[in-house]
DNA sequence: AATTGGCACTCGACTGCGTGGAGTGCTATC
DNA sequence: GATAGCACTCCACGCAGTCGAGTGCCAATT
């Protein structure tokens, strides 16, 4: 083994002990409770190499060392293996996600069960609409002026808008454009629909231009809508539990970080380069000030035929990397499975 | 004044300054910070007898009087004026509650305003689906044995329920059933469709008895449903920027208790017993032990043609009530105009 | 009877000091 | 390159001592 190699072990040695005691870690107990093989001096001695790379600090001259955002990087590409979960546990999440009664009791069932096998904020986004197919578009007048339109994905998943029209409702015509905007539509996946729209518009346009096209419109609209993706947050009480030795301060910019759709949707897309495996985002990597102190654990899930989408834990740098991978892994690869059937 | 009003007055003095400065407070601040006309030595009488009474306790023997619960409760019933929040305030409370799209937004809208107003944690209930009213059924075929109902209420609420059947599924037969199912059902009460399903399975029954029936359960299932209900909350980080002081050990138990829909939509059913009015719940009277030391003010907003729920705000003990109290109010009744309209 | 001033007393908060121990870096040695 | 030894640093902790806010009680006053 190259003294390369010790080096890197000693790292992992200082993150798995930091990870389990919260403490800094010194030469001494490194070289009691792991089998490196060499003495405290020559650890010191690698840990001076390790701090000049800037992967550990000292909190002050006399302590021992922690991790920095590089160091649990290095340690998350290069050291960590993922290990899988135990069969009791695979069950147990296999059977709590399949009792699930429709597509919010998944997501509600999935997030609250990520959280609590972490022990973290777990996160997880509905299916997007833009990736699942149109099953159904409903319209229903309301009143003489108002018309709500009703999208169905094949994901299950529901959007409504209501629209105000100038001028009264033809209910015939109404009838009539439902027939052919399913009949037109049904099957497609958004991002082929604008076409389709396109076209429909022409097609029908002399029996009802105005109605035609302002029901058109919101379609797309409502389709091309980022905003319409969602993301829900369980077990922001794990945060408390920690929060003084994890985080600086007050775990409130935390807090508040995870109640801002936009703040988490965007982390997400960034994350979302491969859609299957896990990624991590440490510290700073983040990009958000309120979230500087914690990391990010996600993996995509869902494709063929459901929607694409990711689930994730967000907790302190000083996380179980390998676990919560594990965990969020599972979770994902069980969610696609029963979004698929 | 009597000696007894006196004695109120130096409750609400005590409550006052601990709201203000978080600390204790003694005879002497409180005859020099207020008008009392008395000495410290006279106030020193009517905190023994405060004391007495159960409404203020000493944290230790040398301290200052710090309010109890029931401290706090009589405050709110005997001594609090609500007061008014200012024109502008209000007129940002109207015009952000306007530019909402739909419901959704409404209440999203609502709630992190809410939360902003009081700098606490902010809570906005769904509309009830149990007192709003029906606006259509849709039933679509999915495959050849699922069946989709989309179930919409005049709140502009949608309820979605998937259907497994027994037997392939008769396209003029489910036609026939949706016509009949909104004529029947559109606009009425959600209390009154019990009886008025059960009239339609008999007279529908020779057609296709089977489909007929588990439509109509499930119709009907789907609304007395209580679990449909749905609370959102805002402000989280609210609670991190006191923590410390105000709460005993951590803020955790209070997260988990704000991710418990059903612990939030039981302490709401239980303040409504006047739909209108603001409510208080102080500490222990919330009933769970994670809120044994926050307080809960909320009020009714909606009726009138929308549905009927709360909106309402959780703090610490030590929360400015009135101002609380106030901003409840005002977001309650701009969501009733804004619902109504 | 209520109010007030005076006074002794209590007790937590804060400060300063000394000590112990963990941990390091350096140097000489194998 | 690895190791043992050693001097050094610095934090955590415990301990006294002081300060001051606040109290309760009592006697005097209105």
């Amino acid at each position: 083994m190259s003294s390369e190699d010790r080096r890197l072990d000693v790292l992992r040695a200082i993150i798995e002990d930091y990870v389990a005691t919260r403490e800094p870690v010194g030469s001494r107990a490194l070289s009691e409770r792991h089998q490196l093989g060499v003495s405290p001096a020559t650890i010191r001695n690698d840990m001076a190499a390790l701090e000049e790379a800037g992967l550990i600090v000292q909190p002050h001259t006399s302590a021992g060392r922690v991790p920095t955002d590089m160091g649990y990087r290095q340690f998350v590409d290069r050291l960590a293996e993922v290990k899988p979960l135990s069969l009791p546990e695979r069950r147990a999440i296999s059977a709590l996600l399949e009792q699930a009664v429709d597509l919010d009791d998944v997501i509600d069932r999935a997030v609250r069960l990520l959280a609590q096998l972490t022990q973290q904020v777990a996160v997880v986004q509905y299916p997007s609409l833009r990736r699942s197919s149109l099953r159904h578009v409903e319209l229903v007048p309301v009143g003489a002026r108002h018309l709500l339109v009703v999208i169905i994905t094949t994901t299950g998943r529901v959007e409504q808008r209501t629209l105000e029209l100038t001028e009264d409702l033809d209910e015939a015509l109404v009838a009539r454009l439902r027939v052919r905007l399913n009949v037109a539509l049904s099957g497609l996946r958004l991002a082929e629909l604008s076409k389709a729209l396109e076209s429909l518009v022409t097609e029908l346009s002399p029996a009802g231009a105005a109605l035609v096209r302002v029901v058109v419109a919101a379609v797309s609209e409502t389709l091309a809508q980022e905003s319409e993706e969602r993301v829900v947050v369980a077990g922001t009480a794990n945060l408390a539990r920690t929060a003084g030795a994890d985080f600086s301060r007050t775990i409130g910019p935390v807090l508040e970080a995870l109640e801002e759709q936009v703040v988490l949707l965007r982390l997400l897309a960034e994350m979302a380069e491969d859609h299957t495996a896990v990624a991590v985002r440490i510290g700073r990597e983040t990009q958000h000030a309120g979230l500087a102190e914690t990391s990010f654990v996600t993996s995509g899930y869902g494709g063929e035929g459901s929607g694409v989408a990711r689930v994730g834990a967000v907790g302190p740098l000083r996380m179980d990397y390998p676990g919560t991978m594990a965990a969020v892994r599972a979770v994902a690869r069980y969610l696609t499975r029963i979004l698929a059937g």
